[in-house]
DNA sequence: GGGTATTTGTTCGTATGTATT
DNA sequence: TAATACATACGAACAAATACC
């Protein structure tokens, strides 16, 4: 050979693996990002094609990257793990993800529910609804919108409780509602509204994940109907079966 | 005026919606259709445009259709209900609720898992599955897209098992697995992939609801990891929490 | 990318029959 | 009976979102 390959004991892909992952844990490539394309990262690392697609395809099988044929390299962001279960309870999920957790009131209203929400919640379909839109954030990035139905003659002021208190389980117990559990979770997904994806700073091709939701009190009374909207770029779901 | 409203009991925008609900029901207008535009049916009912939108807007609320703005009003489909528990089988699922479901195997073959599938197998990333490429239709519609990992050692074999019975659990029976259970169910989603959209024959700006999940046997050693890409335009999970 | 046509959304105003006070 | 409020219905114009070329 001429130039005769130097034999360290790492290979040269592995080493440009470990780089790749560095730069992408450092943030100099931020999630979602694309990567500088092949021919480009084969001169910086002064190797061949070939060898940075090894580096690209160990990190694409670790999850780091996701290679899309045609458009490029990009920089998966690490989702957020949402476990679901009988008590889920969104501040203690993501504070036991060494993460911090915010939740703001966009809106709240008073009005009659659509007729499936009215069905969910064992109420006639005229009667009232406190109705609240929250939007949560995870680490400063909205995570989660979220449409709440409350009934109302119960819950009549839940808004101002959940404003004074910045938490959805402290204002139901405000109301007498010391823990609730959740009934049911039904999860789809659909193509983002401009204004789901202006609010969950997500591009528009992204979908949101569709999660309807049923809390009721330990009576087995149902309080809460909960329509939430998860920007699906940064969200998982999580059931475990026990 | 030249010609005065006609006072029957009920007003006419509920005629209109309860025809409207029938012509549905009937398959004339057939789900994921859209339905003539909004001056048009006024035209046919001989009514104002406001009249038809009243109605309308009786039938968003229940469900039936979904009005988008510039671009029409549309059936939906009726939501095929997915409910996830310990014992999830497809087939028992889709005839409790009086569908026809079939499964085809769509590519078989035998190779190294991605090191994240390793990891919920409890396998070492080098050792050998089988992998199941399957496609799941409900009353002729296709609705779930699966690829499966199986160990290889131990359920070499399984594609022609499945082959011969058309079923994952019978396929698993004749490897001595008499039953199982599912551990983990992991829910996301992403746009269609255009191989996605085509397969699961949804239009390409709907996304794909993603669910992973892990089967275990009854000893607790995983057996199967299934990455599921669901047309998100007719499925929705059920999780009920008992 | 930009302009045009299509389609739904919103807001005026007007009129009339029904129920309540 | 008269006054009032409310639901229903029609008409016109413009705004906003989307599709198409």
């Amino acid at each position: 050979m001429s130039s005769p390959v130097s034999h360290t004991q790492v290979p040269a892909w592995r080493r440009i693996e470990n780089q790749l992952e560095q730069d992408i844990a450092s943030g100099a490539y931020p999630a979602g990002s694309r990567l500088p394309v092949e021919p480009e990262l084969a001169a910086r690392f002064g190797v061949n094609r070939h060898t940075v697609r090894r580096a690209l395809a160990a990190l694409a099988d670790r999850g780091f990257i996701s290679i899309e044929q045609g458009r490029g390299t990009f920089v998966r962001h690490s989702m957020l793990d949402y476990p679901i279960g009988r008590r889920t309870r969104f501040s203690e999920i993501i504070s036991r993800q060494n993460r911090s957790a915010r939740t703001q009131l966009l809106n709240s209203s008073i009005a009659t529910p659509p007729q499936p929400v009215a069905r969910d919640l064992q109420i006639a379909v005229d009667s009232l609804c406190v109705v609240l839109e929250t939007l949560s954030e995870v680490d400063g990035k909205p995570l989660n919108l979220v449409t709440r139905y409350f009934p109302a003659p119960r819950f009549d002021g839940i808004d101002r409780a959940f404003q004074d208190t910045g938490s959805i389980s402290k204002a139901l117990q405000r109301f007498g509602v010391s823990d609730y559990r959740r009934r049911v979770t039904r999860v789809s997904a659909r193509p983002a509204r401009p204004e789901d994806a202006a609010l969950l700073q997500q591009p528009r091709s992204w979908p949101v994940l569709v999660s309807e939701s049923i809390n009721v009190d330990l009576n087995g009374v149902p309080i809460e109907y909960g329509l939430a909207r998860g920007a699906a770029e940064r969200v998982q779901l999580i059931f475990e079966t026990e």
